[in-house]
DNA sequence: TGTACATCAGTGAACGCGCGTTCACTGATGTAC
DNA sequence: TGTACATCAGTGAACGCGCGTTCACTGATGTAC
C-alpha cells in the first residue's frame, strides 16, 4: 500500500543507511539488494521505486559513507582543533575497534579493494571521497600546501593498508601491523 | 580419459597458477571454479580430484602468489643487494604496471579486503604471507631488530594501501596517491 | 471541508542466470600376473 | 615383454540455491473538483 512523501523519505534513508553498514561489513559482492531491504524493514520488491539498479544505490552507499567520516572529522576539527582532530583520528582508526567494526568504519579500508573491480563511475565517487578526506587532514599539518596533501596522502594509504592488513590476517599479524602503525614513530 | 601422473601434476600447477591470477585480477566473489578451469584449458567437473572445495583451491593459490612475491625478492637481493633490492620494490610497487595488472601483482594488494571476509584459515596464511613479506623487507633496512619490523611494517601498509586506493579511484586521484607515496620522501 | 478518483510505495511470486558441487560415464594409465 | 583388468583424471549434464530484476496486485495517499 502506498505511504506519504515523508514515509518514503525514511524509507530511503534507513536503505541507504543500511547498505552502507552491510556494504562494508559484507563487501559489494556479498550484499544482497533483499538483504539491504530487509535490513530496512522493507521487502525487495520495492526497492526499485527508490533506485534504478544496485549499481546506483552502490554510489549513493559510497558516498553516504565518506560524508559520515567528514562530518565526524569536522565535528572533532570544531570541539578540539586541528591538531588534536587529526591525532584523534589516527588512533581511533588504527584500532582494534576500528578493525573489528568496518561497517562504521572507514569506508576506504572497507571498500577499496572491490571499488578498484567496479564501475567507472563508482571509482568516481570513492576518488572524490578520498580526495576531500586527505584535503581535511592536510589541513591540520604544518608546511607548504603541496607537501602537506602529499604527506597526507601517505599517511592515508599506511591507515588503510594497516586497517586492511589487520582484517585479512590471524591475530598475531593484526597486532603487528596495528601496533607498528601506532601514532609514535612517524618515519616510514 | 585417465592421464598420466606427470600430466595431472601439469594440470594441478595451471589450475594453482590460474587460480592466483584471476583471484587477483577479479577478487574472490567473481572467480569461479569453472572460470579458473576453463583457464587452465580443463572443464568444470575435474576440478574436485585436485581440490575438496573452493575454499581449498583458494589457500593454496593465495600461499602461491606470495610465494611468487617472495622468489622476486631473494633473486634482487642476490642480484643487487639489499638496499637496492628494497629501492626496486618499492619503485615497482607504486607504478602504474603495478597497478593496472593486479593479476601479475602483490597479493596483499589485490586480496587483502576480500580475505579479511573470509574464513579463519584463509587468514591464517595471508597473515603468514604478510609476516614473511616484512621480514624480508625488514631485513634491507638498519636499525634493530624490532624498529626494523615496525618499520617495514608501516612501509609495507603504506604501500598496500596507495595502490588499493589508486586502483578504487579515478585517474586523477589515482596519479594523486601514487606520486605521492613514491620513494622520494620517506616521512609520514 | 468533503468526495471521487488517479497515483504509486510497498508486497511477494516469478523470471533467467551463474554459482559450487555431484555424478554417471569414458577410456588411457598403471599394475598384477 | 605381453596381457588382462582395476583405477581414476577428465567430461558434461544435472542439482539446489541465491542473485538482480520484473510484474501484477494492494490500498493508503495525494489531488482535482
Amino acid at each position: 500500500m502506498r505511504v506519504s512523501r515523508e514515509e518514503m523519505e525514511q524509507s530511503h534513508t534507513r536503505i541507504v543507511e543500511s547498505a552502507a553498514r552491510l556494504l562494508r561489513e559484507r563487501g559489494i559482492e556479498n550484499t544482497s539488494v533483499a538483504g539491504v531491504m530487509n535490513e530496512a524493514g522493507l521487502t525487495h520488491g520495492g526497492f526499485y521505486r527508490h533506485f534504478n539498479t544496485k549499481d546506483e544505490l552502490l554510489e549513493t552507499a559510497v558516498e553516504q559513507a565518506f560524508a559520515d567520516v567528514e562530518r565526524w572529522l569536522d565535528a572533532r576539527f570544531e570541539k578540539s582543533g586541528r591538531g588534536a582532530a587529526i591525532l584523534d583520528y589516527h588512533a581511533n582508526y588504527i584500532s582494534k575497534r576500528h578493525v573489528d567494526q568496518p561497517g562504521k568504519g572507514c569506508p576506504a579500508a572497507a571498500l577499496a579493494c572491490d571499488i578498484g573491480r567496479s564501475s567507472a563511475s563508482l571509482k568516481t565517487v570513492f576518488g572524490a571521497g578520498v580526495k576531500r578526506l586527505i584535503a581535511k587532514l592536510a589541513c591540520g599539518m604544518r608546511g607548504a600546501e603541496e607537501r602537506r596533501k602529499a604527506k597526507a596522502a601517505r599517511r592515508f594509504a599506511m591507515l588503510v593498508g594497516a586497517v586492511m592488513i589487520a582484517r585479512a590476517s590471524d591475530p598475531e599479524t593484526a597486532d603487528l601491523m596495528l601496533s607498528s602503525c601506532k601514532m609514535e614513530e612517524n618515519d616510514l
